[in-house]
DNA sequence: TTGACGCATGCCGATATAGGAATATGATGG
DNA sequence: CCATCATATTCCTATATCGGCATGCGTCAA
């Protein structure tokens, strides 16, 4: 088997530099294919790729502006990356000052993927 | 070209759910790779490839001992991504009651990659 | 020294990319 | 209806996996 498909799981599709680019770019607001692709160096084809795969794991939603596309961001998809990882913060926030959560969480630890 | 190199990128390391897994099961403490495999149902050279590759983007560090080789987390490198998904927490976090801070920080996401 | 054990590596096959080029599809204006 | 602009899709190539299997290598005990 080859690696899991981008297009089934957040964490794969932001994998891909220029898709965290255009994330971040889309946080001041909606944006066309063409612009997308000119502010951030690529083809027009290849924004269109990315946007695909963003779309596909709903982190991205296109909207019909006339003869354009328009695409905004739908970030919640994020939350559980973020959540996720934040499930390791103790182990780079300042020293072990809080070993007692830190002990006491793991047996909860135990039970997440 | 085909996707970059998980090796070199600490978002492509974590986009395979078996490795996030290990890191899990890593924040209860140091394990011997067999017993990693064991926990996590995988064969022992499938875990060694997944700990290789959380090895060289530094997620994890390897401690010899004995005829054993203890693998640990050093989840340091999780930061970057708990900042950057967190960038964007905003956008799930309640509706938008802290937009003026939303606005006024437009001007320094332009310049983030 | 010889096994036995723990782990890493090499090789293989199947697959999923990313990117480029060309083209198809869609919508708009005249 | 036609020409044009904006996007999406398809085809193709090179490459980077992931997993299974066999094997190499280092360490420890007898």
């Amino acid at each position: 088997m080859a690696r899991a498909a981008t297009t089934s799981d957040v964490f794969n599709a932001i994998a891909e530099p220029q898709r965290r680019q255009i994330l971040v770019l889309l946080r001041s607001g909606e944006r066309p294919v063409t612009e997308l692709a000119r502010e951030l160096g690529m083809t027009q084809p290849g924004a269109s790729k990315h946007l695909r795969v963003l779309r596909e794991v709903g982190l991205v939603r296109d909207r019909k502006a006339g003869k354009q596309r328009l695409y905004g961001l739908d970030a919640r998809g994020l939350r559980p990356v973020h959540e996720w990882t934040g499930g390791f913060e103790r182990f780079w926030s300042g020293s072990f000052d809080r070993l007692d959560a830190y002990v006491q969480d793991l047996k909860q630890e135990r039970q997440e993927e």
